[in-house]
DNA sequence: GTCTGGAATGTAATTATGCTACATTCCGCG
DNA sequence: CGCGGAATGTAGCATAATTACATTCCAGAC
């Protein structure tokens, strides 16, 4: 996540003339009475015109006033302690553990913000009828496709696995348009793993991939779910964006088995009967 | 602080008129999407008038509209509000796909109220001098053992895996004292699993267990990392528990990164970059 | 010094937004 | 069936945000 805009305002406020630079100071040191105000009163509190207060918003790489206001507003809701406190060697286990909890609400707490946006329709449309889905991702991102894979295949559609370069090679290369290749990938930059998904999609399957959107995969893919272009170089970001597609994985399975045949609601209880005993005890296998 | 704008307008829906419920709902069902909305928006997405999405600004004690997005903005950064919802036949998509983010940062935020009181510390001790790891798991529980193994085995202490009732007693047969088991069961309650660790515990090793408390297997496990007993029997349940459980592997290696030898701090960098870096581009089998 | 070009800033007009006053519809009840 | 009050919508108004354009300011050239 980006840092919050108050210090973000603080760094560039060397960088800019001196009308915008007094908007900016003003805010900051007005916070509070900034969130409410309207542009003439910033403008008139800073002592320069309505349009510098605009300039000043782009400045800040936000699209307007609304948009700097919504950023006010949420930093003044961000606490610090979870933006900013990274472990410290001189932590304890205890607060150690502490900070990655906290770590990890923050990462879903942002992906909140972006879920709304995402094409979790247009996923679960191409998803409803199709003859197999094939999961591929390599190293880390296995473990988050071994999961997602035992979710789905209980929905009775029929599910291949692909961890390595040369099964999901071979996967792609036997491609149909009926197919969705789900793809997981924290950088998105693997070129086995960009190529295949090319050749799957050129073969017009749909590939869904679970990835930075900045990212090569994602621009070879059909669907983009954003593990979202983080800027948080803490130890925690690779845990973090773990948690994320895996929650998101949950969410487009759910989703999924909501829409699934016109049995809507027997799709539902299978589900919740199905992952509320996911370990029945006389049953051996699972 | 009043309880959060969403859980207020939940809470109120069914006293409003009808077009204002229209309102309610459609703005809870897509938080993300209502922040950045005119009331224009609002209204047609509602579909209703404009006034009316005022009024219902009135009825949820804001001075209007302005307002209104004020406290959506917070809300939707303030790690503690979360909606209850369970998901519903009739949602879309999308709005499954929301409750499925909602419920699994109220299952991290329930898990923060209880991390202080878990035994960081003691697993840390134990782990420090460890000969070996052994990440035992069944089923489901099996992609986050393999996801934990994944990760401490990068601390450079030797890791095994066992992921079927024969291989787990064969590893607790030679249980040393100098080698900690980490067991992981939603349910605790597998017959092979606790029988296992039990056979371990009386060798000497340490059993550290990521399961229900009131379980079987945390009756034989030296130290228990509660996925608490959640009375929530939503949907949800299976899934979050597991994000808890990565989550707190996830902390107890940080907490182990840190306290390992005396080069804490070397062993934290390390970590970073491992982390930060986990999938170098040239590299193949990552 | 003063002329010139370009950036910085302000003025005034434009558009969108939030809001109000009033008209209409809807619905329960005598 | 029609009355009265609540619920909702229509139309218009005031303000907020934004843009287009004019003015000012300042650095460097001559």
């Amino acid at each position: 996540m980006q840092p919050s805009i108050d210090t973000r305002i603080q760094q560039r406020l060397t960088d800019l003339s001196r009308s915008e630079r007094l908007v900016g100071a003003w805010i900051v040191a007005n916070m509070a009475e900034a969130i409410d105000a309207s542009i003439q009163e910033v403008a008139e509190a800073a002592g320069v015109s309505q349009p510098t207060v605009i300039r000043f918003c782009r400045s800040m790489d936000t699209s307007g006033f609304r948009d700097l206001r919504k950023h006010l507003i949420a930093a003044q809701h961000r606490p610090d302690s979870y933006s900013h406190n990274d472990v410290e060697v001189t932590d304890g286990a205890d607060s150690a553990a502490a900070k990655v909890v906290e770590s990890s609400i923050r990462a879903l707490v942002d992906l909140r913000a972006f879920v709304g946006a995402m094409p979790f329709n247009e996923a679960v449309r191409a998803m409803r009828s199709a003859r197999q889905f094939v999961f591929a991702g390599l190293g880390a991102s296995g473990h988050v496709i071994q999961d997602a894979r035992h979710k789905f295949f209980r929905l009775g559609i029929p599910c291949g696995t692909a961890l390595d370069a040369q099964t999901i090679r071979q996967h792609a290369a036997i491609a149909q348009a009926d197919e969705v290749f789900i793809a997981v990938s924290h950088t998105g930059n693997w070129p086995d793993l960009v190529e295949s998904m090319a050749v799957a999609r050129g073969r017009g399957a749909t590939v869904i991939a679970f990835t930075d959107p900045q990212s090569a995969l994602a621009d070879v893919a059909t669907l983009v779910f954003g593990s979202h272009p983080t800027e948080d170089t803490s130890v925690f970001t690779p845990m973090t964006s773990r948690l994320t597609q895996l929650t998101l994985l949950d969410a487009l399975q759910v989703a999924l088995a909501l829409e699934l045949g016109s049995a809507a609601e027997e799709n539902l209880r299978q589900t919740k009967l199905a992952l509320a005993n996911p370990q029945p005890p006389p049953n051996k296998t699972h």
